[in-house]
DNA sequence: CTTAGGG
DNA sequence: CCCTAAG
C-alpha cells in the first residue's frame, strides 16, 4: 500500500525533472503557470472537457467519489506542475530512485543540449514504464473501494494537493506523463490530464471503457481544436498500449541506461578506491588505467566507454581552452567530460578529448624530464591522474605538437597553422621547439629549418643543437642509451 | 609490454 | 584516436 506515495514521489520528481528540462527549451514559464491557474479558477475554459469527464465518471463507474478523485488528481497535477516550474529540486525527496537521481545528476553535470535531449527521451521511456506499473497498482486499488481510499489519503495528507491519494495520484500523474510528451502547452496539458484522469478512474474493465471514453470525448471536444484531439488520440494509443502491456504483465524493464549507469557508478566508486591503492602499491598502470577510465566513464554518462574492451575513451571535442599555466598541477580539467557535435564526428573520432593547455604543458615538461620516447614514464608520473591519455596518446600528441611547431616555423599554409597554433601560447611553443631541437622525433618532418633543403643535415643540425642543451641539463637519455 | 609508424 | 608491427 505504500507503493502509492513512493510512486508519487518518483513521479513528481520525474515530472519536475521533465518540466525543468523543458524549461531550457521554453524559457517563459510564468505565463504558463498563470494560464493554468486561470484554467483552474475558471471552469469556463475547460468546461466542456470537465463535463465530459464527470459524466463519464458517473456513468461508467457510477461512483460519486470519482469526482472527488478527479478533482484531487487535477489539483495534484497542477501543484506538481507548479512545483516543477518553480524549482525542480525544491521537493528534494530522500528516497529517489537511483535513476531519478542519476538523471538529476546528469542534468547538473552535463549541461549539454544533446545529452539532455537523449536523456529526456530515455527518461520518458522510464517514465512510461513507470506509468504502466502505476496503472496496474491503480487498478488494484480502484477495484476494492474507490471512495474510501480517496477520502482517506487526501484528508490525512499534510499538503492535500501534493501527497494526494494513492489512486488519484497515480491516475493524475500517469495522465500527466505522456501528455507533456505530446505537447508542452499548459492549458492543453491540463485538459488532457483531466481527460486521462477520467479515463483511468473508470477502468474497472480495461479496454472498452478507455476507447469508449476517448471516442466520446472526441465528439464532445470537437469545438476545442484539432490539436487537442490529435493529442488525445495519441494518448489514447498510449493508454491502450500500456494497459495491454500491463495485462501481459510486463514488468518494469531496467532500461539500458539505468543498467549502464548503475553499473558504471558502482564500478566507478569501487574502482576509485581500488585505483588509489593499486596505483600506490603497484605501478602496473595498465589495470589502473582501465579502471580509471571506467570510472570516468560513469561521470560521462551513457553511451560508449566500456563498449571497447581495452581502451575506452570519451568523445569530446572541446572548444573551450584552458589557460591554466600551471605545469605541475594535476589536471582536473580533463576529467571534465564534454559531449558536443553529437553525430557528425561521432563516427570517426568517437573517442577524442581535446588536449588542454595544462596537459600540453605537462607533456612537454615530462618530455623534458624523461626524454622523448619514455611515454610510459611520462604517463605514469604526470598523467597518472588522467584516466585517458595513454602513452600512445602522449606520443601522438607530441608528434602533433612537433608538426604544429614546425608548421609555424615554416610559415606555410597560414590558415591551418593559425588554427593549430591558436591553442599554443608562445612560451609553450618555444618550449616545444626547444625540445624538438633537442631530440628530434623519429622521422621528423624535416620542416625544421626552412632554409635548409637537406634533410640529413637538418637532422644533424638539430642534433648538434641538442648537444649543448644536454650539457645544460636537458635530459636526452633516450638518445644515449638507445 | 612498450614504442614507432601509419591510417 | 586507432591499429599494427617490431623490439
Amino acid at each position: 500500500m505504500d507503493k502509492g506515495p513512493l510512486l508519487l514521489e518518483n513521479f513528481s520528481n520525474m515530472k519536475s525533472q521533465r518540466v525543468k528540462r523543458d524549461e531550457t527549451f521554453v524559457p517563459p514559464l510564468e505565463d504558463e503557470v498563470a494560464e493554468v491557474a486561470r484554467l483552474l479558477d475558471e471552469p469556463k475554459n475547460d468546461h466542456v472537457s470537465v463535463d465530459g469527464v464527470l459524466c463519464f465518471n458517473k456513468e461508467n463507474s457510477g461512483k460519486s467519489s470519482g469526482i472527488e478523485g478527479f478533482s484531487c488528481g487535477l489539483e495534484f497535477g497542477f501543484r506538481t506542475n507548479f512545483g516543477g516550474l518553480d524549482s525542480y529540486n525544491a521537493q528534494g525527496e530522500d528516497d529517489l530512485k537511483l535513476e531519478v537521481l542519476d538523471g538529476l545528476l546528469d542534468d547538473v553535470d552535463e549541461v549539454d543540449d544533446f545529452y539532455a535531449a537523449t536523456d529526456i527521451s530515455t527518461a520518458c521511456e522510464d517514465f512510461l514504464l513507470d506509468v504502466e506499473f502505476a496503472e496496474k497498482v491503480t487498478e488494484l486499488d480502484c477495484v476494492p473501494v474507490e471512495g474510501s481510499h480517496l477520502g482517506n489519503s487526501s484528508s490525512e495528507s499534510h499538503s492535500p494537493g501534493f501527497s494526494g491519494s494513492n489512486v488519484a495520484v497515480g491516475v493524475s500523474d500517469s495522465s500527466t506523463a505522456p501528455e507533456s510528451e505530446c505537447k508542452d502547452e499548459s492549458p492543453d496539458k491540463m485538459v488532457t490530464c483531466e481527460l486521462r484522469s477520467s479515463e483511468r478512474q473508470i477502468p474497472v474493465d480495461e479496454k472498452s471503457p478507455c476507447t469508449n471514453d476517448v471516442n466520446n470525448f472526441d465528439e464532445l471536444d470537437n469545438d476545442d481544436n484539432v490539436l487537442l484531439s490529435s493529442i488525445f488520440s495519441k494518448c489514447k494509443k498510449r493508454v491502450k498500449g500500456s494497459v495491454l502491456g500491463t495485462k501481459v504483465k510486463r514488468l518494469r524493464k531496467p532500461t539500458q541506461r539505468y543498467i549502464e549507469e548503475s553499473s558504471d557508478l558502482k564500478s566507478g566508486y569501487l574502482l576509485r578506491g581500488q585505483k588509489i591503492s593499486t596505483a600506490t602499491l603497484k605501478d602496473k598502470h595498465q589495470k589502473v588505467k582501465s579502471q580509471d577510465e571506467s570510472f570516468n566513464g560513469s561521470s560521462q554518462g551513457p553511451s560508449e566507454s566500456w563498449l571497447r574492451g581495452g581502451r575506452s575513451k570519451k568523445s569530446s571535442p572541446m572548444l573551450g581552452f584552458e589557460s591554466n599555466d600551471d605545469i605541475s598541477s594535476s589536471d582536473t580539467d580533463d576529467d571534465r567530460v564534454r559531449k558536443r557535435k553529437s553525430k557528425v564526428d561521432v563516427d570517426r573520432r568517437k573517442h577524442q578529448r581535446m588536449w588542454t593547455l595544462s596537459e600540453v604543458m605537462k607533456l612537454i615538461d615530462g618530455i623534458s624530464q624523461f626524454g622523448v620516447g619514455k611515454w610510459t614514464d611520462i604517463k605514469r608520473l604526470l598523467f597518472s591522474s588522467s584516466a585517458h591519455r595513454t602513452p600512445i596518446d602522449l606520443r601522438d600528441k607530441w608528434r602533433n605538437l612537433l608538426r604544429a611547431s614546425c608548421a609555424q616555423k615554416k610559415t606555410k599554409g597560414e590558415v591551418e597553422q593559425k588554427h593549430a597554433m591558436r591553442t599554443l601560447p608562445k612560451p609553450v611553443l618555444c618550449r616545444i621547439r626547444e625540445l624538438a631541437t633537442i631530440h628530434p622525433y623519429p622521422r621528423v618532418p624535416n620542416l625544421k629549418i626552412p632554409g635548409n633543403g637537406n634533410v640529413v643535415s637538418l637532422k644533424q643540425s638539430t642534433k648538434a643543437k641538442g648537444v649543448p642543451l644536454i650539457s645544460r641539463g636537458r635530459n636526452v637519455r633516450r638518445k644515449k642509451h638507445t
